[in-house]
RNA sequence: UGGGGCGUCGACAAGCGGUAAGUCACCAGCCUUUGGAGCUGGCAUUCCCAGGUUCGAAUCCUGGCGCCCCAGCCA
């Protein structure tokens, strides 16, 4: 596979800044060590990507380690098949965790043993409200809480009721552990936040052993802990949870990561929570996680984006604080980028129109050569097979041309793509309906691609599949999900679902060598875009999904003159 | 009337007191047997606003304004 040679060097951002800083004072020793976090409740988007490639980017950009580890503490919203999936798509993201696999259930009894230790240090403590008096106690943003009835139980009395908490004497909801810090704090997340609840469910990894779980706060900031993180690196909203972070660290005193907050990514005409993601699943507007629609990243798999595109994407958009929204524009041009010079250009013909070559004596075929990639001459050369009739696309013939069209009209010559010049002399439309059902044209035998008798100039080329030799494909063309660019702009993202978003055609042409292509492999449609073979393929019936179109210009004169 | 962040081109994003990088998009031209690709050029006298400091401010100071996040026993 050639190089990109416009390959751009990295941009110093600001996590890099720190991190060099910190190798520049020794701060770490040296050490380099991040992580991804996932909790497995869904599938992996285009979001966690850009989260992927910094963390593991990162870490093999200063030779250093970035762990894979499950947050995995609700046990009734997550499942093996999340965790399955993730593992697939950080794997085919092109990135590794060699052993370093962990998941915060690991953790659980040494969580246990830390959350002892505050209690017995007077910091944590048992309380009996409800979930509702819990919420009237924690005060508003702009007014103070109030002090739990329970928050000044004895240590002994705590450790014993913490205890059967573990031991299941208490009925879900019935009573928490709770950090004992401040109900006065401006930050909520200090208003003694619950340290463990009680949950009678059936955890994917530690089955029945515990019936209380710890809270996402206390696990987290102590997984990076245990594992010596060195730069804990997370989105914005938990800048307000690092406070309570260091408080649970230096209250227990243990190694101490450096927590690092950017911006997630947004990405235009689409939407990027898991939730809103889960009810597009559910509610069958498309067709599974992996909808080659869908902003995930088995979805893009499917759809024919590369690792490469997604990890170059991940590069451009850039690391900061900033909210903002990224044009799917840029996606779309880092997967045309890659593809451009990886993809062999191949002719399909989408919606077909019969051309008869009047002049082209009947029965006999012609092997043409065809130069699979103009970007890459290694990627060599194959026949095709030309005959008397072919099919070209019908948007390239018209009856009474626009102006400035360069393709095929009556009287008017265009270039068939490896083949001859022709020109069309007649057409023959349908009794009823007056569509045009055949064009007649008449070649010029002079004119052979790559016999230089012939140095005539014409406007147009087209793309062709000999008619006889033709196999039938599936083409399946996708359009953004959503009408607006931002989907939720009213609240009703369901609201701006576009209607035209998948496209299927059945009886698209498609050279010979192509009916037995593998899932997955890259095509260029020579003058529509980049296609991947879609893994629903079977043999006989081969199914194409139109990655991204080839920018097309000629659409845009189009609409100018209109 | 709380706490935490953030405001640089249509969209991202550099810049860290010495006179506004780069990318996408867009526009124009060249080139082309893909109206693709490639190449060339154009695209912020100005950095949310107003004052101030300075020979000099996007960068420092003061005061405004705007946007985002936080009141799960979710992560």
């Amino acid at each position: 596979m050639p190089e990109n040679p416009n390959k751009p060097s990295a941009p110093v951002h600001f996590i890099r800044a720190i991190i060099e800083e910190d190798l520049k004072t020794n701060k770490w020793g040296g050490r380099v060590h991040t992580r991804f976090p996932p909790e497995p409740n869904g599938y992996l988007h285009i979001g966690h990507a850009k989260s992927i490639c910094l963390n593991f980017g990162l870490a093999a950009e200063y030779n250093g380690l970035c762990n894979l580890r499950f947050d995995d503490t609700n046990p009734t919203k997550e499942d093996v098949e999340y965790v399955d999936s993730i593992m697939e798509d950080v794997r085919w993201l092109g990135f590794s965790w060699d052993d370093r696999l962990y998941y915060a259930s690991d953790y659980f009894e040494q969580l246990y043993d830390y959350a002892v230790q505050l209690i017995k240090k007077g910091k944590a403590y048992v309380c009996d409200l409800s979930p509702e008096e819990v919420r009237q106690y924690r005060g508003t943003l702009t007014e103070p809480g109030q002090n739990s009835p329970y928050r000044d139980r004895s240590v002994e009395e705590n450790l014993d009721l913490f205890e059967r908490m573990r031991n299941g004497e208490f009925p879900d909801g019935s009573r928490t552990l709770r950090a004992k810090i401040d109900m006065a704090s401006g930050n909520l997340n200090m208003r003694d936040p619950t340290i463990y609840r009680i949950k009678h469910a059936t955890h994917h990894r530690t089955g029945d052993k515990w019936c209380i779980y710890p809270m996402y706060d206390f696990t987290h900031c102590l997984s990076d802990s245990i594992e010596r993180i060195t730069h804990s690196i997370c989105t914005l909203e938990f800048e307000d949870h690092r406070p309570l972070y260091d408080w649970f660290l230096d209250q227990l005193g243990v190694y101490h990561p450096q927590q690092i907050e950017f911006a997630r990514l947004n990405l235009s005409y689409t939407v990027m929570s898991k939730r809103k993601l889960l009810q597009l699943v559910q509610e069958k507007l498309v067709n599974g996680w992996d909808d080659p629609r869908m902003p995930t990243i088995c979805g893009l798999r499917r759809r024919g984006y590369t690792p490469e595109s997604i990890r170059a994407f991940a590069e451009k958009i850039g690391v900061a604080k900033r909210d903002s929204v990224v044009d799917v524009a840029l996606l779309e041009h880092c997967v045309r980028e890659d593809l451009n010079l990886r993809a062999n250009r191949v002719m399909a013909v989408l919606r077909p129109l019969k051309v008869v070559i009047d002049n082209y004596p009947e029965g006999k075929v012609e092997e043409l050569e065809a130069v699979n990639n103009p970007e890459y001459p290694g990627a060599g050369t194959r026949k095709l097979p030309f005959a008397r009739e072919i099919y070209i696309e019908q948007e390239d013939f018209k009856e009474f041309p626009p102006k400035k069209y360069f393709r095929l009209a009556p009287g008017q010559e265009v270039r068939l793509k490896h083949a001859y010049i022709i020109k069309c002399v007649g057409v023959v439309k349908d009794d009823k309906t007056g569509a045009v059902k055949e064009v007649h044209c008449v070649y010029d035998p002079q004119t052979k691609s790559g016999e230089s008798a012939d140095s005539r100039k014409v406007k147009g080329t087209l793309h062709w599949v000999s008619a006889a030799h033709a196999k039938t494909a599936e083409v399946r063309l996708y359009d953004k999900l959503f009408t607006k660019p931002d989907p939720d702009e009213d609240g009703d993202f369901k609201a701006s679902l576009n209607p035209n978003s998948l496209e299927i055609l059945t009886s698209c042409a498609i050279e010979p060598g192509l009916a037995d292509a593998k899932p997955l492999e890259h095509f260029q449609f020579l003058r529509h875009g980049y296609f991947t073979v879609d893994p629903d393929s079977r043999p006989g019936n081969i199914i194409f999904n139109r990655t991204v179109s080839l920018r097309d210009t000629w659409a845009k004169v189009e609409k100018k003159e209109n």
